[in-house]
DNA sequence: TATGAATGAGGCTTCATTCAT
DNA sequence: AATGAATGAAGCCTCATTCAT
């Protein structure tokens, strides 16, 4: 019966839907299973068909994540021009802060914690390592050709943290209250980011 | 009475500390009242003549994080010279980069949903606002000196994204399995550090 | 499907009863949720999937026992006989007077502090008017034809003082120790309840 | 010292009276001992030093209440008058109903689950016996010049329940919230009683 | 496969009472 | 005698997970 699997596998990703915008929602792991069952409108057992259990549901979001910005990131480093790199992460990352935020804290800790999980996690981090072993000549490359003294380590590392800490920014509460204006920040810190390694 | 008194007042700071320890070690808010007390050597109702609930004891820890960069930073602006404002903010909370992320995460819960700890965060970030206030025009007057474009605000922006950001890498399992060296690491994000607005 | 929701109901049933045997036998509010389940056979968290909270079971146990005295008097109040209604009123009451000061007390209890339940008693009050306004005019009839110079509400309070006193007496341990014989009392009671208002 | 003696007395009648206005303000047991002691302005401690346990506190609380009324009652038995005797019992119970419930309760409590206290009713129950018996022949006397054929005790019981009662309602939510007027009842009551056994 | 009732470990918090100072 | 910090039993409630239907 295709059409039944069709229909469990559809449900599956309403599963997942359900449970990254509880996530996103609560801003923590305070959610239940109960909470997504509910949400996704099935009985909390059948998500226990779908997924070993919570941490394991959890997992899946984050790898369909990093997924997406490997997707992203292969295109972006097909052109061989790493502003369209960087771009590509910076959008990718930002496009919601919040949810980059939690799924790395997510990641940490189940990277941390679980045993189990061990083996997801060596396949997320292949995925990743390709990407940096893809960038990094281009990088070397693109500082040399910008007369930058900087390490393609250390640049990439920079860029990281722009990124992440950006994504931080925006979601603080204190930046939200006294700083503000999302937009201009972010176009600030792209800026930022582009100009790191120029001279 | 003295002496009982700093007895109390010394459980109150092991307490913390221990509560610190753990939240650290198990970089996550799973630690339990009962741990905490079983560590310092009392009794789990002990913990409540000191704190009115675990969210205050929690906030108390933040409260403490922050009064000490507050301090340093009071130290560094009246130097007046932005490099050392940045080396101050920068060393302390990069010290421990887990404490900065743990703390920062704690703070953005506690300030999302519990609403009698208000009064507490309003204090917090008065402190904060008035660090910006006296920054503003030092940080001004060094990117005009140096010829910048950036606004202050940008440039502030740019500054602590790189800190926070730091502090993630430092924290994040891929990076300390697959690029490691954190005080190479810690040396670039400085230099970027003092490189930005720069020209 | 059926047999595991009446399943569901037959426990709910027997939730309730154990509570209400626990809550006389131990004459107070000091029953545990935990005593309630080991009385069923049933695990603690069990409760919650019939109850949202310890109170909102005790809740349900007033509504039950109001729910049958509603039944009660509209049966008398259908006859027109003042005499009757007292009757029945009297007898519900008072065939566990144990029963009826306990649940006002829990009643009050309940009324006075928890705002979540308010709704549950606008509908128990509205129960309890809608039948004082059906009782009134018989009442006015009956004493006029009495030739009585009390009004119906200063009767209707003294029957209702004389019902709430009875169970207070029966249930005092001096009363039971010293003064004895609930039967004889309770027909001294009714006959002066029926007295009330006949000259 | 007897002025130290004195003190310590005054300070005994400062955590009664405290735990009084406690237990009325709350309606309820859900009073501490800390709060008690906090209100009088002493240490928890303390409160043990003048009563073994929280129980024995309320037990003086209601001993006190008892003692006042059975002065009351020995003088209006002094009279020879039974009217006078029903307006002094009355009087007493309902200057405040909520401290005739609440006592009524504590003591059928206490009564039933600490048998440590047993010999303090024991005492409590001889001065109510000893009233009912100097009652007794006044109110057989006052029924046969009143010609009616109610036994003194099924008139005194009326009486109690009554009174009882009267209490009971003026304490009820739903007769506070619906039907109003305490003074008005009272009034009513009060002559209710006094017509038992008139005809 | 889907359901959802049942479980029970575990968390937070309260508070009468004790006891060293 | 007064203090008040410390205790720890006990209570309420939550929720991931299991399993009979």
């Amino acid at each position: 019966m295709t059409t039944r699997q069709a229909a469990f596998r559809a449900r599956e990703q309403a599963i997942l839907q359900a449970a990254e915008a509880l996530l996103l929602e609560l801003g923590d792991e305070s959610i239940t299973i109960e909470m997504i069952a509910e949400r996704v409108g099935i009985a909390k057992g059948t998500i226990y068909k779908h997924f070993q259990s919570k941490d394991e549901l959890i997992l899946q979001l984050l790898i369909a994540y990093e997924t997406g910005l490997a997707e992203e990131m292969h295109r972006a480093i097909a052109t061989g021009d790493v502003p369209q790199v960087l771009q590509a992460y910076f959008t990718y990352r930002l496009s919601s802060p919040e949810k980059h935020l939690l799924f790395e804290r997510l990641e940490n800790r189940l990277a941390a914690t679980r045993r189990t999980l061990r083996p997801y996690f060596a396949r997320l981090y292949f995925i990743r390592k390709s990407h940096l072993r893809d960038v990094m000549p281009l990088v070397a490359e693109f500082l040399k050709a910008n007369g930058s003294a900087m390490t393609p380590r250390d640049y990439l590392s920079a860029v990281w943290a722009m990124v992440q800490g950006s994504a931080a920014i925006l979601h603080s509460t204190f930046y939200q209250r006294y700083l503000g204006d999302r937009q201009a920040l972010l176009a600030a810190m792209l800026q930022t980011v582009q100009g790191l390694g120029r001279t």
